[in-house]
RNA sequence: GGCCCCGUAGCUCAGUGGAUAGAGCGACAGACUUCGAAUCUGUGGGCGGAGGUUCGACUCCUCCCGGGGCCA
């Protein structure tokens, strides 16, 4: 059985209809509660009118129990008005658990994410893509799969060698190599002792975990590449040109990949990228996705091709692709030369604006959508991100449960259209999160918080929960927002506060 | 030259086949003796362009214009 209210009712409905029903809700509240729009479409294959089959729907839909009356409107919309105990019901089901656990069936997924080389501390171009990945892994979570989040990253190799080299110059005061790291970040690490790789990547572990991006495991390139041997021979490979070539062009890619230089047996970038291709699938995941920013999107058709000639299925290869974050600052378009230091990092971000703004700004626009962000701008607008306006409902109603005198009750019912327009919003929490995950589009779950919150807001506003005839029911509205808030808020990784 | 993403209100963005396209910021006008005014109420203003598919298109298809990215 649906675990929710409104699947519940859709089921019902399509029973009845003889296929599957979508409730939607119509913007005019005079379209009822409810609508749904199967008569359009299935009227024409049984060869009917949509009307004509929309008013026998409608004359059997309104025999159900929770529905009050149903109307045929339009080209052959049904529109539905519920009964009260509709409402008070679904209410009832609205508990910590709600809205999740709906995954089927359940898989074991690993998100890679982030996986910045340290070189350089984290940018926000990397913030987004944690923002992002981790928001989907939340989501995942919460649908009832089991997720494992994961850094890859390179200790050697020629960047991280220039890297080094630049420090260690830094040390001796000498003038860095040619092409070498110059930013002013490269000064603090050279302030440091020992390895100047380790040192930077327990910067990136720092700032990870303060961006609430929490990273299971830690992979090394080194290691992966110890498999290469052992890969290569399960490759549809020839040679030429002194290459040993992948025929990924067999396999859907729109060319072949360079393996291995003949001379020297020296392995190239591909080689390392199907061996983890193999490790993540070897280790038994379900699903490997990779979190990538628009820039590598060249890679996705070589990594299914990868995973295609080990022989796995290549659909277990999932490339999440988010488009890049243009940063300005004073208008001027920034470089975005990591070496160079001409980037805007993470630390600077989040000394500007916290972690709870900056991960609701990268994460609340759609990922296909160029972000541009101007650090002065979002500093100054900092106090009017949205990100406060849903917290400060969550925090409003944890005044009013510490306020209260008596204990949530759902059982009187309610009494006012603001309660009923609110419960509506929060039976939508299902099919949002449902949607979001199925789509990997994290950013309608801070979109529909908004929503919740400006509808509690105006209850609030109108009436008075302590101390009033319906004190049980209100708080268990209360109690029910908060919970759903809550939930919206740990999805996409920001707090929420008790007070502010 | 090929491929990918995007053009929606003055600005930042929602809306992947449904009814009269939404929100925040900005502007203007209102609301606190009351559980938190970081709130609420009201006003103005928009789908880049041209075709096509459909009962119905911001949404799908083709072409053009404009911005970003990748490969060559």
């Amino acid at each position: 059985m649906p675990a929710n209210a409104v699947d519940r009712l859709a089921a019902e409905i399509s029973k009845l209809a003889g296929s599957d029903v979508e409730l939607e809700r119509p913007h005019d509240p005079s379209h009822g509660d409810y609508a749904t729009n199967v008569a359009l479409r299935t009227a024409p294959a049984h060869r009917r009118s949509p009307r004509e089959f929309a008013a026998e729907l409608a004359q059997q839909v309104s025999q159900l129990p929770d529905v009050e009356r149903a109307e045929v409107a339009g080209p052959g919309f049904v529109n539905l008005w519920l009964e009260p105990r509709w409402y008070v019901e679904a209410l009832g089901e609205m508990d910590d658990a709600y809205g999740g656990g709906f995954a089927q069936p359940h898989q074991r997924i690993q998100v890679e994410l982030v996986s910045a080389n340290p070189v350089a501390p984290l940018t926000v171009g990397s913030a987004r893509n944690g923002a992002y990945g981790d928001s989907v892994a939340r989501l995942l979570r919460f649908a009832g799969h089991q997720v494992e989040e994961e850094y890859y990253f390179n200790n050697a190799g020629r960047q991280i060698d220039l890297f080094r080299a630049s420090v260690e110059a830094r040390r001796r005061g000498d003038e860095p190599p040619e092409g070498g790291y110059v930013g002013e970040y490269v000064a603090g690490i050279a302030a440091s002792t020992g390895d100047p790789v380790e040192a930077m990547l327990g910067e990136i572990r720092r700032e990870v975990a303060e961006f609430r991006v929490p990273v299971d495991t830690w992979r090394l390139q080194a290691e992966i590449e110890q498999a290469i041997p052992e890969v290569l021979p399960q490759l549809d490979t020839y040679e030429a040109d002194g290459t040993l070539w992948a025929r990924t062009s067999a396999h859907g890619d729109d060319k072949d990949r360079p393996l291995v230089r003949s001379e020297d047996g020296s392995y190239l970038y591909f080689a390392a990228d199907v061996a983890y291709v193999r490790d993540k699938l070897e280790r038994g995941f379900d699903i490997a996705i990779y979190v990538l920013g628009a820039d590598h999107h060249g890679y996705v058709a070589r990594l299914k091709a990868a995973a295609a000639m080990l022989g796995y299925d290549p659909e277990r290869v999932e490339a999440l692709i988010y488009q890049l974050v243009h940063v300005t600052e004073r208008g001027a378009a920034k470089k975005m030369s990591k070496r160079r230091g001409d980037v805007v990092f993470l630390s600077e971000l989040l000394e500007k604006i916290g972690v709870d703004a900056a991960r609701w700004y990268l994460v609340s626009r759609g990922h296909d959508q160029t972000i541009e962000i101007d650090v002065d701008l979002a500093a100054e607008r900092t106090q009017k991100n949205p990100v406060y306006y849903v917290q400060y409902a969550h925090a409003r109603i944890a005044g009013i449960l510490r306020n209260a005198e008596k204990k949530p009750d759902t059982a009187a019912g309610f009494v006012d259209p603001l309660e009923r327009e609110l419960i509506k919003r929060l039976a939508e929490f299902p099919s949002v999160v449902a949607e979001a995950t199925a789509r990997r589009a994290p950013h309608a779950v801070p979109i529909y918080a908004i929503r919740v919150a400006d509808d509690f807001h105006r209850f609030y506003h109108d009436l008075r929960v302590v101390g009033s005839d319906a004190e049980e029911f209100r708080l268990a509205l209360c109690a029910a927002t908060q919970n759903v808030i809550a939930r919206c808020l740990d999805l996409i990784g920001v707090d929420a506060p008790e007070r502010m």
